[in-house]
DNA sequence: TATGAATGAGACTTCATTCAT
DNA sequence: TATGAATGAAGTCTCATTCAT
C-alpha cells in the first residue's frame, strides 16, 4: 500500500480516504483493468462486416491488449486464483464479457463455429491466446505478426464449424 | 513457513533442515510438480499407436492431471510469474517437457499437423487445455466426458493440417 | 532492536521508520557515540595554554569521559571489531580525531613529545587511559583523583622527550 | 555451537558430551587462551637477568602474541565484558598473571619503576600494548621491529621511576 | 482531503539444546 | 561416545492500517 501511495504521489494515510482498504483497492483496479481490457478488445470493430473478418480484428486486439498491457494481464491472471477479488467483482466482471458471448452466438447462428457451449468456447478462444503471449513474454521471444497470424489460424480452425 | 510446518506436522525450524530457506523449498516443490505433472501426460501412452490415438491419450492425461491437482496447476501457474523460481529450475523444467516436444515434432513429420514452430503449437495445446479447466474449476462446473471430448475436438481442429 | 524500541517506548516495527535496519541504527549510534566523545575530550581546552597543562586537561576529559560514559565506551570498542560498522562510518570517526592529531603534532614540534609516528602516540595516550579505566571498572575499583594523577604521570612520561 | 562442531569433525550434539553448554565452552576455551598466553609472555624469560632485559623480553613477548594470536586476543577482549565468563573463571585468570605481578613488584624494590599500585601498572603495560596491537590490525598498518621498540621506549618511560 | 509517524501482528530465519538411536 | 533430526524461543524485519494534526 505505501509503494502504490508513493508511485501516486501520495502520503500512505490518503490511500484509505480513496479504498476502504487493499482489498477493496484491488477489486477497483481489478474491475478497472477488465473494463479497460474489453474496451481495447473490442477496438475498431464493425459488427455489420463478415464475421470472420470482425472475429479476426478480435483476436488480434486480444493480442495487442495481453502485448501491449502485460502487466494488468498478469495481474488479472492473479487475482483470478485470489480469496481477495469478491464474488460481486466476478459478477461485474462477467458482464463486461457480454458482447464476446454475443459475438460467438452470432458465429453458431451463422453455422460458421462449432455448436459447442459458448462460454467454453469464449475460454478456449481468449486462454489459447493468453497463454501463448504469456509463455512468449517470459521466454523473451519476439511477438511479430507472423505469430498473430499463426495464432490466429489456431484459434480459428480450433473454432470453426 | 510456519503453515507448511504445521501441515507437516514439524517445528517450524525443522523445515530448515530439509530446505536452506522459502526459496528453496518453492523451487524444490515446484520441480516436483513439474515432474510428476509430466509423468501422468506421458501415463499410458504408446508410442507406437497411430499418433491421433496417442495424441489424444495425452490431451485426455493433461485433463486428468489439471484436474485431479488443480492446486498443483495453480501454483505452477503462479510459479512462472515469480521471482522466485530460478534460472536453474526453470532451465530443468524446460528439459522435462522434451517428450511433448517430440511428440509435436512426430505429428509434423507425418503432415497431420500444422507446419508452425513447434514450441507454439505445444504452448497452444496444453495453453487452451489449462485455460478451460482453469475457468471451469473457478466458475465451479462440472468437468465431465463431455467436456474432454469436446476439448479434444478444438485443439485437435487447431492443430491439424 | 525489539528491547531498543521498548526502551524507547515505542513499537517495534517503530524503530524501522528512523533507521533501515540494525546496522544503520549501529552505525548511526556508533557514529554519535565517536562524536559526542571528541566533544568531551576538548571540552575547557585552551590551545592558548602551555602544551602540558592542555594536554593534561585532555586526559583528564578523556579520563572523565571513559567513567561517565563507561556503557558508549565499551559499546564503541565492541564495534570497533564488528562487521557491522562500514568503512564510511571508520572513515568519519578517524576525522574528528583531528584535533587530537594536531595536538600531539604540536607538541612534537616543541620538543616536548617524542618524535614518533603521531598515530602511534595517539593510540597510545587514549589505549593505556581506555584500558586502565576498563580494568578498573571490571574489577570495581574505585576510579578518583588519585588514579587521574598516576595515570597521567604513566602517560606523559612515556609521551615526553 | 554446530559451527564449532563442524570445525571440530564432530556432531553438533557430541559438543555436548564435551561441554555442558555453549556458556561452559567459552569458559573453558577462554581459561585455555589465559593460560597459553601467559606461557607465551614468559618463554625464555630469566628472571636472573638484569630487570631491564627481562622486562624487554616480555613486552616482546606480549607484541608477538597478540600478533600471532590476534584472534584469541579479541575473544579474550571480548570476553571480559561478557555476561559469560564466570566470576570463578575470572578469579583462576587473575592468579594465572600472578609472575608478572611478581615482576613488576620486583621492578619497584629495585626502584627502577614507578613506586605506585602494583596493579595499575601492570593494567597500564599490557593495556597499551593490546590497543596498539589491535589498532594497527585494524588499520593493517604492519607490525614490525621498529615498531616493537617504539612500544617498549613508551612503556618503559612510562613506567621507569 | 492530506499527512506520515506509530502500531503490532506475523513473516522468515537462526541457534542452543535435547533425545532416540 | 557419537549422531543429527527435531525443537521452539527469540531475533530481525515488513506491511496493512490507524489517528492526531
Amino acid at each position: 500500500m505505501s509503494d502504490i501511495a508513493k508511485e501516486a504521489g501520495l502520503a500512505t494515510g490518503t490511500v484509505y480516504i480513496y479504498f476502504k482498504n487493499k482489498i477493496d483497492l484491488i477489486n477497483s483496479l481489478y474491475s478497472e483493468c477488465r473494463k479497460s481490457s474489453a474496451n481495447v478488445f473490442f477496438k475498431d470493430f464493425d459488427e455489420h462486416q463478415p464475421f470472420k473478418i470482425g472475429f479476426g480484428k478480435i483476436v488480434s486486439n486480444i493480442i495487442k491488449h495481453r502485448t501491449g498491457h502485460f502487466d494488468e494481464a498478469v495481474f488479472m491472471e492473479q487475482c483470478n486464483h485470489s480469496p481477495f477479488i469478491t464474488e460481486a467483482t466476478k459478477q461485474a466482471s462477467r458482464q463486461i464479457m457480454e458482447p464476446l458471448f454475443t459475438l460467438i452466438e452470432k458465429g453458431k447462428k451463422e453455422q460458421l463455429i462449432k455448436p459447442l457451449d459458448t462460454r467454453l468456447l469464449l475460454i478456449y478462444m481468449i486462454g489459447c491466446i493468453n497463454e501463448v503471449i504469456k509463455q512468449y513474454r517470459y521466454n523473451h521471444k519476439k511477438i511479430d505478426k507472423q505469430l498473430t497470424t499463426s495464432l490466429f489460424t489456431l484459434c480459428w480452425d480450433g473454432l470453426k464449424l
